[in-house]
RNA sequence: GGUCUCGUAGCUCAACUGGAUAGAGCAGCUGCCUUCUAAGCAGCAGGUUUCAGGUUCGAGUCCUGACGGGAUCACCA
């Protein structure tokens, strides 16, 4: 038990036996004391004071004098409005510390929660690199896995590959028509740029015979015809380009019948399509090596893109869905605050709703998971929550424990991140960027000239990734951000190395201690503020991890790692440690031993490691 | 237009289920390296929490309505 709960539950006793009030531990609203005001934790008085009829000042006076009274864990009180502010003795704070340092390595850890849950994030396109939106999503995704299993969870890293489709024939077809053969080793490229590179090559190769075509007779009968007022040619045909690539391009016919092709198992087709996901696979493999992340299983589209009709045709057929006149199969959500959505068309052929449900479904008869997290954008805000309430409906085994992590869109100062205007940031870019920039930064410092090469390198790369990390990752899940290229690598203030220096400040002194822990700090009975403040940050760990897996949220760890970090360095500044008396040494030795592995910990839940130098 | 979502310092972000005088960082200014790593610390300055009502002992947080940004409303994914 820790002192927070001691607290409510010799609240909730005093209340019992001296005003015969019942009230629950989760009743007592304990805080940590302001700053402003004497005493280190505060119990708010206010929702008693009426139930009970008493006035603030009787009602903290009795509780008061009663917890200093009972024992040797409070040394004072007072009471401003409806507050008790507490004072916690040092016998006590030294017991928390103990018990703290004890548990270091499991505090907050559930050892098995006996839940199973799979958690899909990444979930690329075939067609291009990926870029800074996969790289939040990324992170979110194996934040949260990690965070999951740190609570007892089983969890199943996973990804739905969108390895088909027309615009994976684009990059094909671009690629046979200008690629001579050539393979992303003989361009020294990275697979999944090279092939990307083709896919902006397919652009232009549609852009030129467009604007060819623009000149033709057909055209202008096009233009005439299907103008709006006194629309410009350039306005229109800019507006045109979807349905010419539809309806007249003989470029977009070809892709088409590539793609039929594809569907028919054309052995051709097949092959160089395999040979370029295959490229691009290398390619995806080496950037979630660089970041550090790594999946159990794949599902990729290919395979799942027919699944989910079987599910349909039988929950039709027991009534959970409807048929309309033309064939089509809908589910009728508007009694759960929904719309109506359509699960097959009238050709009977699928769309994405149908691949989700059949792919959940296979996922359950692979792994019999009990949870699914989905970390996809907001813009399918609306299609998940059709989703879930459709798996509800025909009351899928795992359908009570389903989230969409949904988060915003990443935005850059320049504005909105787009492909067609060159502004996206590629991700590989971005890490060898932050990595570049720890590498300067940390050279002129020089702390790192002893150091080895290779273990240099090492450390340049957990330093430029934790910046990285970091900056996307403090900020919750659903808001939209901002990404400053310049901010992301910066290494002062609230940043991923400021944490990291934290942690590397503890491992040296740690080093510099000869004789370890031998010391006992039972005679250490004047307990700072800085040193009190740390031990309250420690004690907040547990609630705060349970409380980022609860909401899903990794900014929760990101924000009280960093206060942790803040209140060390504080306290590094204000006390001495290796050269003050030897009960004082003692304990802070072992307090900061404590606060290096919370901080660890919770680095580790958000994907970056710590460095034990910088 | 319907639905969802966000709006906090010049900028980027916090604020546990409603709790005390709304906090950090960056940018700006001032100090601190013969003392355990200065990627640090301390200080100054910066706010009508978009606006208007309501609920209550108490509202950045909950409710209603405006205003502003974004998303979504396909037999696309």
């Amino acid at each position: 038990m820790n002192i927070i709960e001691l607290i409510q539950e010799q609240v909730v006793d005093c209340l019992s036996s001296q005003f015969d009030h019942k009230a629950k531990n989760a009743d007592i609203l304990v805080n940590v004391t302001s700053k402003t005001f004497e005493g280190d934790y505060t119990v708010v008085l206010f929702p008693f004071v009426k139930a009970l009829r008493q006035n603030p000042q009787t009602l903290g006076d009795a509780i008061g004098k009663t917890l200093v009274e009972g024992g040797d864990t409070f040394t004072g009180y007072n009471i401003i409005k409806g507050f008790l502010n507490l004072e916690i003795s040092a016998s006590a704070w030294r017991k928390e510390l103990a018990n703290l340092f004890e548990n270091k390595d499991t505090l907050g850890k559930i050892e098995n929660a006996g839940v199973k849950t799979l958690v899909e994030f990444s979930s690329p396109n075939t067609n291009k690199p990926l870029h800074l939106g996969h790289i939040r999503n990324i992170l979110l995704g194996w934040s949260c896995s990690q965070i999951l299993k740190e609570v007892g969870q089983e969890v199943i890293n996973t990804q739905i590959v969108n390895d088909r489709g027309i615009a994976v024939c684009k990059s094909m077809m671009a690629w046979k028509k200008t690629g001579n053969g050539q393979t992303p080793e003989q361009a020294g490229k990275k697979g999944d740029h090279f092939v990307g590179d083709f896919y902006v090559a397919y652009d232009q190769l549609l852009k030129a015979e467009y604007a060819e075509w623009q000149t033709t007779i057909k055209a202008e009968e096009v233009y005439n015809t299907h103008k709006k007022d006194d629309q410009t040619k350039e306005d229109f045909f800019k507006s045109y380009k979807n349905r010419y690539f539809n309806s007249y391009s003989s470029l977009g016919e070809e892709t088409k019948e590539m793609l039929l092709k594809w569907e028919d198992n054309d052995p051709e087709t097949k092959n160089l399509w395999k040979t370029m996901n295959g490229w691009v696979y290398d390619g995806f493999e080496e950037t979630y090596k660089s970041l550090k992340v790594t999946f159990d299983q794949l599902y990729y589209e290919s395979d799942t893109y027919l699944l989910g009709k079987d599910i349909i045709e039988q929950q039709l057929a027991a009534g959970k869905f409807y048929k309309e006149d033309d064939g089509s199969i809908w589910v009728d959500l508007t009694d759960r605050g929904l719309d109506k959505k359509i699960l097959l068309r009238s050709d009977g052929t699928s769309v994405y709703m149908t691949q989700d449900i059949g792919t959940a479904k296979q996922r359950y008869d692979d792994h019999g998971m009990n949870s699914m997290v989905y970390v996809v954008g907001n813009e399918q805000d609306y299609h998940f929550k059709a989703l879930f309430e459709t798996l509800k409906l025909i009351e899928e085994p795992y359908s009570d424990a389903l989230f969409h992590l949904s988060y915003g869109m990443v935005d850059l100062p320049t504005g909105k991140m787009k492909s067609r205007e060159g502004t996206v940031v590629d991700a590989d870019d971005l890490v060898a960027e932050v990595i570049s920039e720890a590498r300067s930064s940390a050279q002129e410092n020089g702390n790192l000239e002893s150091v080895d090469e290779v273990e240099r390198e090492d450390i340049y790369s957990k330093i430029g990734l934790g910046a990285l990390k970091y900056f996307i990752i403090k900020v919750h899940p659903k808001k939209r951000m901002t990404f400053d290229p310049k901010q992301s690598v910066d290494m002062q203030g609230q940043t991923g190395p400021y944490i990291q220096n934290a942690y590397v400040r503890i491992k040296s002194i740690l080093r510099k201690n000869e004789d370890a822990l031998a010391a006992n700090m039972d005679a250490y009975d004047k307990i700072e503020n800085a040193e009190k403040a740390l031990l309250i940050d420690l004690l907040q760990f547990p609630s705060t991890l349970q409380e980022a897996a609860k909401q899903f949220d990794p900014s929760a760890i990101a924000n009280y790692s960093f206060n942790l970090a803040k209140d060390f360095h504080r306290f590094y500044h204000e006390v001495r440690i290796l050269n003050a008396s030897d009960e004082a040494k003692a304990f802070r030795l072992t307090l900061i031993e404590t606060v290096a592995t919370i901080l660890e910990r919770s680095m580790r839940l958000l994907g970056i490691e710590m460095p034990s130098r910088m």
